[in-house]
DNA sequence: CGGGACTGAGTGGCTATTCATTCATAAGAC
DNA sequence: GTCTTATGAATGAATAGCCACTCAGTCCCG
């Protein structure tokens, strides 16, 4: 990958139109869905032409896949690091929700094509499904367990059906944040979701 | 809206045909996704030519929104009638809960049609959110708030974000029965989901 | 017959993708 | 230093295929 012409130092022309595409086809996508975005909008919007576009993606399919890998690459990254920091299976999940809806929350148009686009064929869902999603859920369920044999979380409970209890509250905090017109903070909705979830898993 | 006609006892000709039409939507949508469905390959599967479609329908979008309406309508009627039967607020939110698994369980294809399809774009779940969505949440939250005004919920918690919160729960064991290769009852999982939530939401 | 239900081939509009061409820059020759 | 040639990134007009929707005509019932 590295073995032609690695040795100029920067290639930002490269880098930022990639860059620029993925941007503005998030953008582009939250605002008038994926299968009514047209891909000249998204070559407009990040200021080249249509060609340019497919210099950089196969078809309009991949920069919707890029767009979830990466993110999702980022956020696990950023998930397991967070977790490194402590060892309360507690404050862990408590981070992983933080985190969870902080992200989403600071950037709307990333968390439009998360929450509603990329549910929108059971294709991609599959797809997504075997490729992070699975793999986000099953960091909040070993985070789980862990807890569950440090005695801290009920033992009796079903740690992947309990993982998806969690997941599936926090993401309805972001649907509906992001179908509310009002304008709030998402990210302290976690704290009110763990505050329920904790008191309903601990054990007494 | 009955002004004309009202008279005729039984239309089952007519009511057959847009039945059958909405059936078939329900399969095709389900197996291909919206945008990627054929008007023809629903009028194919209702054993009908396109044209007749719209006879019934005025375009394919407003086949979705069909379904979404008679569905969701029933769907608010059976929860208000199940929950009439109950006093307690716990049981009523029993209740909430495995209908809304029951119904879900009960018919693949439109589940992936509720769970998926018409997730698929800001504009359809604005639409619906306005429509029966935003009533089957407030159904959920007057309960809950009828528990806490009987004590039997911590008075602190904030009611609408509870109703999300059971909902979200909910919510994401549908999309996971969905998506999962294995064949299991989805209504069981209500009492997983509550056992936690009560536990979590219960004055003490 | 009259009229409504139904048909399905055809039309129009739309858009993902391609590719011949342009052009700025790099590389080499002197 | 400057002219010539090579390179490939970028362009955007053209293509090719798709599909929702229409409508002229057929069928059938009373």
């Amino acid at each position: 990958m590295r073995s032609a012409r690695s040795i100029n130092s920067d290639r930002p022309v490269v880098t930022d139109k990639r860059e620029a595409i993925l941007r503005a086809a998030i953008r582009v996508f939250a605002h008038n869905g994926y299968f009514n975005s047209k891909v000249a909008d998204i070559a407009s919007e990040a200021g080249v032409a249509d060609g340019t576009v497919y210099l950089y993606f196969k078809s309009k399919e991949e920069i919707l896949h890029s767009i979830f890998d990466r993110s999702m690459e980022e956020a696990i990254a950023a998930g397991r690091k967070q977790i490194e920091q402590t060892s309360d299976p507690r404050e862990k999940l408590r981070r992983i929700a933080w985190l969870h809806l902080e992200r989403l929350g600071a950037d709307r148009d990333l968390a439009v094509v998360f929450q509603v686009e990329l549910r929108g064929s059971t294709k991609f869902m599959e797809e997504f499904s075997a490729a992070g999603f699975a793999e986000y859920l099953s960091l909040i369920r070993s985070t789980f367990e862990e807890g569950q044999h440090a005695g801290v979380f009920r033992p009796e409970l079903n740690a992947k059906v309990v993982a998806k209890i969690l997941f599936g509250a926090l993401d309805e905090m972001a649907t509906n944040w992001i179908l509310s017109k009002r304008r709030y903070k998402l990210a302290p909705m976690a704290d009110q979701v763990l505050d329920i979830f904790l008191n309903g898993v601990s054990a007494r």
